[in-house]
RNA sequence: ACGGGGGUGGCUGAGUUGGUCAAAGGCGCCGGGCUUAAGAUCCGGUCCGUAAUGGUUCGUGGGUUCGAAUCCCAUCCCCCGUACCA
């Protein structure tokens, strides 16, 4: 690829925005508020082209935004805690912090050559003590109102992290950053209670615009089920054990009763038994077992019996209770009741130990109840076989119902709802995040810093060595006196999960530059909510949750009024690039492999779009980009190649292709303005496409349609100017009318180039200052004169074909045509048709009106009759609204044609053009029988 | 296994409230203008057929309709989540 660099100097156009400050943002009073932002970003040192994907189209936005009147918050900052650059410190030596600043300034001076348009004052980093100290502050309430509580519990534990991890951070047994095997570890943790907003978490995604497949997501992860706990007594013995079930209704088919073998149960009730030690084993198996392995080995259901038995709380059998490695101990109740006959894992495991399986539904209402089971029927069903009357023949919500109203009655049971998601897990054994802002005193126990003592800064006299958690190394930090009654007490020396972090950095920017208070309340309430954020789809059930948790607890902790933090939400699409793909294999490769046999089967490889990786090394550098093709270009190819939230293909050719667009736009102003001052019809024409250019440019910015925004102004415009060209218009003073709005259009993806040309067309200040125009709708006199000249576009593009086979027929190339322009009467039928149609009219029953109307006489018939259901039924549906129009509209096509026959001729190479009305006596070509309204029949000689 | 999303022309990829769809845009390819030439740029073409406005096509097979890429049923394939959630 050889280029010349950026078209426009866009560092100038940089240091201009910069020093004008016009990205800077205050609440104005009179203008709308608009709050727009990017998925906060963890400073790696190099920016990639997710990020360049990511902030193009936020920056498309905001400046969209800002054009059109609203006062638009913008900002950017880092999500800067996090094990990257301790790691990096284990390993290469020096701090986390120098590594982060260091990154950080090295991608910040990266975004900002791409020119986006971020109020860099309000620039907020979460290493910062002064950023921090308010995640401190907020822990320190959560403390005292009890959504913060330190618990004793089994936790995921990655070993190559040595850290703990939340459930949402393990992902198939493994850990989300590291992909290590991640253990179950007994553990005092701090957790956030963010069980209390469940409800709320999940009513609330019915008020904001999220993606459907996130708000899916996020349903998924809450996991709400309604269900009943039922107790069943244990015979001889103390304690009962509690199940939770969603299916009362198959109470009656219960063969047996499983727990955990982790179930603090399991172990009481096997205790010096012959059962002892094979629990032990199972116990040992699956509780030791990391969860990776579990999963590997899903399907294989194990168990042990415990010799001892429950008592069925209607029918008062003896059923047996067994401990099974399928129960999760930390879901529900840790124990299930088990129905063999209509559950497909207790199915399995019955067979497996040869315990009875009951039928107690079946799945059609006249079904045999005594037939057999030969699989578990899991669907509702109407009750059969129960040993108490009162039940047969309910069915579903009412069979269920009428279960756990009888267990309510008789107090062994009621309805609840369980939910799958967990307090979320904060605590981390790690140096790179806040510090848990808590004192261990002997005497008064956990005790929270008081708040002006904070920030709880991180030390510095700490060593990194990979080995434990770097704050227990730190003698000034652990020993500190207990604030309570003074005695010497320990610092708690676990940080805060950097989701943390995230989950409020929105609120911050509201305010960022106030240093006294985490934000002003109506300062936020002014902003918030987020009204675009824009950002990857792998924060759907992790970040986009916590954040939602926060802010509804920080609202009930007084601090703002918001309900949500974003109100709508994009998920760009991901920037994929080609990679070897081995077929017979069905693997991806890394890149070095292209055009090399599969080194695994030596079979071709062919090519497959990969998201960009480092592995398979097929990842593309934005700062080389620039500096060949300039940020313009980039974003330019970026934003076109795809719709925001699909998936693009990076291409070498396409981005040249793109950067041929801008060498072409560069020249535009120039030639523009070098017009000369005729005034032609033509004039009208392309002031009337220009609005309408902006008017549908403007329609598909509100929808977030970068795509055909950009298609708009950088595609179809420069196509307009050509034919405006051609069709012999020439006036500059049109013409700088014309790159005024333009200007505004391109100023989207390439904001650079856009000064440019506000400069060359004599506009003082930066367009990035200015607000665009209002348009009005198009009117009447507008309408028809685009009208036509469509008209005329497809006329030649239908002659120009019929030229090609008609020359075939000739002697020689054609030399003159004849336009035969449809008859009066068909031009009526299709009025008449379209206005039944219009108004809602069955196509069917067309033809009886037809046969009735004015139009037909007992001449005539045949021909109009025949016509409408050959040519004009299947024809009047293809018209498009516009088409409609026209055929509605008073233009007279005859005259359309007439007015641009030389035009018409110069195009098709002619020497005359004639055009005549189909039917009149003029008419000799016979062919006349093929002109339809708006497409002429044309004869050539 | 369950949940979600897809299968469109040489490639890529829009398009699903049924008619604006032989199907946008881009890439590639072909022809023409310009040029000594190349490049760039502009104009035109790119399923088949025809002095005509027709045929066939949107994974496969059926159906509904005056009319289906778009709706319904069946079926095959691909991608992404989740992981025994009681």
């Amino acid at each position: 690829m050889s280029t010349e660099g950026p078209i426009s100097d866009e560092v100038y156009w940089q240091e201009q925005w910069n020093k004008s400050g016009v990205f800077e943002t205050e609440i104005s009073g009179d203008k709308p508020p608009f709050y727009c932002l990017e998925m906060y970003p963890y400073p790696s040192g190099k920016m990639h082209m997710g990020h360049v994907r990511n902030y193009s189209i936020g920056d498309a936005v905001a400046r969209y935004k800002r054009m059109s009147g609203f006062e638009v918050l913008y900002p950017m900052g880092y999500d800067s805690f996090g094990m990257p650059a301790e790691n990096a410190a284990i390993k290469e030596g020096g701090h986390p912090h120098d590594i982060t600043e260091k990154n950080m300034n090295s991608i910040t001076q990266q975004i900002k050559r791409m020119g986006f348009s971020y109020d860099w004052r309000r620039m907020i980093k979460s290493h910062d003590p002064k950023y921090y100290k308010w995640n401190q502050y907020f822990f320190t309430k959560f403390f005292e109102n009890g959504l913060a509580v330190q618990k004793f519990a089994p936790v995921n534990w990655c070993e190559s992290c040595s850290t703990v991890l939340a459930n949402e951070q393990v992902k198939a047994g493994r850990c989300w950053r590291c992909n290590g095997p991640v253990k179950q570890k007994d553990m005092s943790q701090w957790f956030l209670n963010i069980t209390d907003y469940t409800q709320e978490l999940l009513d609330g995604l019915e008020q904001i615009d999220f993606p459907n497949n996130v708000k899916l997501l996020q349903q998924d992860w809450l996991g709400r089920s309604e269900g009943c706990e039922i107790k069943f007594e244990i015979e001889n013995f103390e304690q009962d054990i509690e199940v939770f079930t969603t299916r009362p209704d198959t109470l009656f088919g219960v063969t047996f009763v499983t727990l955990a073998p982790e179930h603090p149960l399991a172990e009481m009730l096997v205790k010096d038994t012959e059962f002892e030690s094979a629990w032990r084993d199972l116990f040992e198996e699956t509780s030791i077992m990391s969860e990776f392995d579990r999963i590997k080995n899903l399907g294989a259901k194990k168990g042990v019996p415990t010799g001892k038995f429950v008592i069925h709380p209607l029918t008062k059998e003896k059923i047996p209770i067994w401990i099974g490695n399928f129960v999760i101990a930390s879901y529900g109740t840790g124990a299930v009741m088990a129905v063999p006959g209509h559950d497909e894992r207790d199915f399995e495991f019955a067979k497996r130990y040869d315990i009875p399986v009951k039928r107690v539904l079946v799945t059609k209402e006249d079904q045999e109840p005594s037939s057999e089971l030969k699989k578990a029927e899991t669907e509702l069903g109407w009750m059969v076989n129960s040993p108490v009357a009162g039940f047969d023949g309910l069915y579903g919500e009412d069979a269920k119902s009428a279960i756990s109203d009888k267990l309510h009655e008789i107090g062994m049971g009621k309805k609840i709802v369980q939910w799958k998601i967990r307090p979320w897990l904060i605590s981390r054994q790690r140096y790179w995040g806040t510090p848990i802002p808590i004192i261990h005193c002997k005497d008064c126990g956990p005790v929270a810093v008081p708040e002006e003592q904070l920030p709880v800064e991180l030390p510095r006299d700490v060593e990194f060595t990979g080995k434990g958690n770097p704050l227990e190394t730190s003698e000034s930090f652990l020993n500190v006196d207990c604030p309570k009654c003074g005695k010497p007490a320990r610092r708690e020396t676990d940080t805060m999960d950097t989701f943390v972090d995230s989950s409020w950095y929105f609120l911050r920017y509201t305010d960022a530059m106030n240093h006294d208070i985490c934000f002003d309340k109506d300062v936020a309430n002014h902003w918030m909510n987020v009204d675009f954020y824009c950002g990857g789809i792998e924060h759907a059930q992790m970040h986009l949750i916590y954040a939602r948790f926060w802010t509804k607890a920080l609202r009930d902790l007084g601090l703002h009024d918001i309900d949500e933090p974003f109100q709508s939400l994009l998920c760009q699409g991901m920037v994929n690039k080609a990679a070897p793909w081995c077929e017979p294999c069905g693997v991806t490769l890394p890149v070095e492999h292209i055009d090399k046999n599969c080194p695994h089967c030596d079979s071709p490889l062919s090519l497959r779009s990969a998201k960009m990786s480092k592995s398979l090394g097929n990842t593309v550098s934005p700062e080389d980009m620039v500096d060949n093709f300039g940020a313009d270009t980039v974003r330019l190819f970026i934003l076109f190649a795809a719709n925001p939230t699909a998936g693009m293909d990076w291409s070498d050719k396409a981005l040249q292709a793109n950067y041929k667009v801008m060498q072409q736009m560069e020249k535009i102003p120039d030639n523009i303005l070098g017009w000369g001052n005729e005034e032609t019809e033509m004039d009208s024409w392309l002031l009337a496409r220009l609005k309408q250019r902006v008017i549908d440019w403007k329609d598909a910015m509100d929808e977030y349609d970068l795509r055909r925004a950009v298609e708009l102004s950088h595609y179809e415009l420069p196509k307009d100017i050509n034919w405006y060209v051609r069709r012999g218009g020439n006036n500059s003073s049109v013409g700088s009318k014309v790159l005024k709005s333009w200007s505004f259009m391109i100023a989207l993806a390439t904001p650079h180039l856009a000064e440019d040309w506000w400069k060359q067309i004599g506009e003082s200040g930066l367009l990035a200052s200015q607000v665009m125009d209002e348009v009005s709708d198009l009117n009447e006199q507008e309408k028809a004169i685009l009208d036509s000249e469509e008209l005329l576009k497809s006329f030649l593009e239908n002659a120009r074909k019929v030229k090609s086979i008609a020359e075939r027929h000739l002697e020689g190339s054609a030399q003159q045509a004849k336009i035969v322009v449809s008859p009066d009467w068909k031009r009526d039928l299709a009025k008449m048709a379209l206005s039944h149609i219009i108004s809602g009219g069955n196509p069917k029953q067309f033809i009886g009106l037809l046969a009735n109307s004015e139009l037909v006489n007992d001449e005539n018939k045949g021909q109009v009759m025949g016509f409408w259901s050959k040519r004009m039924l299947p024809q009047v549906f293809k018209w498009d609204d516009d088409t409609r129009e026209i055929i509605l509209s008073k233009l007279s096509e005859f005259k359309v044609f007439m007015d641009r026959t030389e035009f018409i001729s110069n195009e098709l190479g002619l020497v005359r053009v004639e055009v005549i009305m189909a039917e009149s006596p003029e008419d000799d070509t016979g062919k006349a029988g093929a002109a339809m309204p708006l497409s002429p029949a044309i004869v050539y000689s």
